[in-house]
DNA sequence: GTTCGACCTGTACGATCGCCCTGATTCTAG
DNA sequence: CTAGAATCAGGGCGATCGTACAGGTCGAAC
């Protein structure tokens, strides 16, 4: 069989722990909690990886970088810079900013400021984010194509950290516009 | 005494919960780490506080509060929409995303998806901020002022948040300014 | 000087934590 | 069919958690 039984123990595992990052925290993801989530007995999660820490941090990048590149394909259908912006809010507006995989991204962040090496994992995957997206600007004659990708990145993460907190309002998307402005 | 015994050792307490927020994270502050921090016997927390979510809460409205105030008062000095950007992204600089006031900003993001008091409170400082920078760009002629103040106060946080995985593209400040337009 | 309240210490309780170890079970190669 | 590897359950260890409580210290009011 191409996929062991203890392989899909293992990816039962990765996807608890993603969720439970987002819903209960990083810090607060228990042994026991996870085992229970993904219904197997506590001591397989130390058989199948080393500490919690390992199992939050694959399970964390992982996710991440599923999301981002599914994230960064909307830029591939769209036809000019503003149609980009739309597209990117568009992708985005899936996500309430209190369901689980937004919060898994805000806590990793987090948890990154506190482990260089999941720190240097992280930075890999949104320099990758930025980098894809500021060459999409830069084909398309936006102005300052890497800043522009670092603020459109940055507005995407703030304003799911904002909207947990409340309903935004309803021209983010048209101001957001503004930010890709050709090149002179 | 204006001010009593008790009451210094109460603030003490309060200003190393801000503290051990930002190092350590949210649900990471135990009491004795905080009685420690603060050079009191761990039973002294329970005496001036019902319990720890409650120091944890009131440091960090406290300590968010004084920020956005001083913050929000960079704008007056300001004279024009690019001018009033620029001061606050310089406000902003003097947090490297790194530190502690950057991370506790964050963490209490999170913590207050899970506690719908500290929610309601977090909600209202910021609303309230968003709306002082609302009243500002519009008097500025601004278009889109409201839409405007939220898309600077998301990629402010979200700023820091990318900021504390890697230095920033220098250009940021003049593609930020891009967002306020003057109305037409 | 005594009383009283504010303030603090030390200790204790039950719960939970990460991690380890020992056996049982299940699967697979020979 | 069997030996061995892979996988899992259960229990236990020391540490730490939040909280409660009983007693001690100390300054101020009377």
């Amino acid at each position: 069989m191409a996929v062991t039984k203890g392989e899909q123990v293992r990816r039962r595992l990765l996807t608890a722990a993603a969720e439970l990052i987002g819903e209960r925290g990083w810090s607060a993801v228990s042994t026991r909690i996870l085992a229970e989530h993904a219904g197997v007995s506590a001591s397989v999660v130390h058989y199948h990886f080393p500490s919690i820490q390992a199992v939050l941090s694959e399970a964390a990048v992982t996710a991440m970088r599923e999301v981002l590149e599914t994230s960064q394909q909307v830029f591939a259908v769209a036809t000019s810079p503003a149609d980009g912006v739309d597209a990117l809010l568009a992708s985005v507006d899936q996500y309430s900013g209190t369901d689980p995989m937004s919060r898994l991204f805000v806590e990793t962040y987090l948890a990154a400021g506190r482990d260089p090496e999941l720190r240097d994992r992280i930075a890999g995957l949104v320099t990758a984010f930025r980098t894809q997206i500021t060459d999409w600007l830069a084909a398309h004659q936006v102005a300052d194509p890497a800043a522009s990708a670092a603020i459109l990145a940055a507005a995407v993460d703030g304003l799911l950290l904002h909207r947990s907190l409340g309903p935004l309002d309803d021209q983010v998307g048209a101001v957001l516009r503004r930010v890709v402005i050709p090149c002179e």
